[in-house]
DNA sequence: CGCAACTTCTACTACGTATTACTAAGACGT
DNA sequence: ACGTCTTAGTAATACGTAGTAGAAGTTGCG
């Protein structure tokens, strides 16, 4: 008969209390060897597991964390692995909640999803204000990985903006003076980010900026910009938001007749999985998702237990040199 | 007092009984319209939301779903887009489970997990063989995306090797003789499902085949590939089992002073993100992924509710012609 | 008016676990 | 021999919900 058994039926048949099979399962002191034996023998023999929800609703506790994602066009594969890795290690379970950016009532949503009481801790992909938090002191715990700022600016690993300046500082060493900035989305932290350091490293170097364009993810915006550009620009730094962008302005540059990197410097964000195959190959900047999706979950899994937060992971975003960037062609 | 609401709290505010609480909520019949707005507002009052382990227990039902993933090279987040959404229309949430495909033990691994009875259903992004299922009834759903049959040949959508064929036809039709097929690692149902129609197509259209290569889904391995072929191979259609690969295998080319699409024409699969922006851009198989998870999940709710399994979806996948094939040129 | 049928609600119980309070049995010191 | 302390186990209970059986009130019908 295929009935789940219960820490009862293992009790029955070692022939011991249930409140001692129980003992054994939570590893409490106080059980001879022997017993411990036994029990585990039954429990081995009935193939018991024992049942999650009664467990949860004895302890308050549900061992379970939810992780809302932005589904789109951005890479969050190596962010949820190092996540679910992390969390698993520490004994928690991840369920997965579809966020999109374009969603009305984000703060909304996450606010239910705190209140259901359901999770220990929420771990936010998506760019999202901190929601207010229910009125329970059971509140759970939520780390959102990008936060606003009051003035809209953005915080967070993931918008750190300073491999866009030393990128910068480095063309500039090879003779740059006029640069182009092909932004993404303004909903972006990480965009808007980039955006700002762009602008104030022109400023602070004294640069010819033809301008900031785009405005979203997409290559053929990006490839549309670069086609708009009047025909004497050249030489020219492009500084992408994304490798995406990047490809697009390549594209478009070559499609002019311009010379990528003769006459076209171009760098990208992300190493894109073709980035390093494109002709040319896109200079850009790794980000190492995996690393930062697994501490983002331990300051979360931190923040539960009421542990100090973990150390700020450093160097989780190294720029790669490729053949888009040169010096600028003698013409 | 922070003290998380029942539904008992629910009744005494409205004055009613805890039962009537619980047929409000689980919207069963025989309930005045009036009580019902007297327990909703008191409800909303105390922000009372259902205790999901309490229900589960009670109802032996967890709502509850795993999806198995293997987090590797392929970009699992429009399967996972489309799973979680599907999922949570019907009422489930979604857990994400990590299975490299390196790891030991796959079977066991998802044995225990249907094991564990914490999971209504089960569903594999991972290829695996077909577990072994619990002893019990109530052993939970399992649906495995990609499965082995018997002789260890690709079956599920994601195999469907037939647009290989259709590009392979194309390509003699435009005056090609001479291919190569460059293979992604024969743990993937899929890599060698295309493997297997490659030269199935040339031994039934009597062509030239070069030679199988590759074995991973490294670009790197795909342009030493290209690199290692003899000078005389030209013209030449190379068929790689994924966008990476071609793209490496184009790299290749150009390295060695072929011109592609005019001395070798290329074609890739998946679509890739930089595939459309590439130099030259990429003839591919574009695959709905998300489609294909949204289906996948219906079907296994469907299994779980003892439903007849919704049809199959068709045009999941869709060749996409760009730039990187041609008739090969005259020489 | 009386009985049946229906509507609307309530009292009570079971689900499987963790944990508190308690008991029985030795061990130990005087 | 007696009381105390320690060890190893048991009995009993609460967690919050869904659903069963039944009660109270209302309507229908002869």
């Amino acid at each position: 008969m295929g009935k789940r058994p219960t820490s009862h039926d293992v009790a029955r048949l070692a022939g011991v209390s249930q409140s001692t099979v129980s003992f054994v399962f939570t590893g409490r002191e106080g059980i001879s060897a022997a017993t411990r034996e036994k029990v585990l023998q039954a429990a081995a023999e009935l193939n018991y597991r024992p049942n999650l929800a009664a467990r949860s609703m004895r302890t308050q506790r549900t061992g379970r964390l939810a992780v809302v994602v932005p589904f789109s066009g951005l890479n969050l594969v190596p962010l949820l692995e190092g996540a679910v890795g992390t969390a698993r290690e520490a004994g928690y379970t991840v369920e997965v909640v579809n966020l999109p950016l374009e969603s009305e009532g984000h703060a909304q949503e996450v606010d239910d999803l705190l209140a259901s009481y359901e999770y220990e801790g929420v771990l936010s992909f998506s760019p999202i204000p901190t929601p207010r938090l229910p009125a329970a002191d059971s509140a759970p715990a939520f780390l959102a990985l990008t936060e606003f700022d009051e003035e809209m600016h953005a915080t967070g690993a993931f918008s750190d903006a300073t491999p866009l300046v030393e990128m910068m500082e480095r063309l500039v060493g090879l003779g740059h003076r006029r640069f182009l900035h092909i932004a993404g989305p303004s909903t972006y932290p990480a965009a808007v980010a980039r955006r700002d350091a762009y602008l104030s490293t022109v400023e602070r170097l004294g640069l010819e900026s033809v301008g900031v364009v785009g405005g979203n993810w997409s290559g053929m915006t990006a490839k549309a910009c670069v086609h708009a550009l009047p025909g004497d620009v050249l030489p020219l730094a492009v500084i992408a938001a994304n490798d995406i962008l990047a490809a697009g302005a390549i594209r478009g540059s070559v499609e002019r007749g311009w010379s990528v990197p003769g006459d076209v410097s171009v760098t990208g964000w992300d190493d894109a999985l073709l980035s390093n195959h494109f002709i040319p190959s896109i200079t850009t900047v790794f980000q190492d998702r995996q690393r930062l999706g697994a501490h983002s979950m331990r300051r979360l899994i931190a923040a539960i237990r009421g542990d100090e937060a973990p150390e700020q992971e450093t160097d989780l975003q190294t720029i790669v040199w490729r053949e888009s960037v040169s010096a600028p062609r003698a013409r």
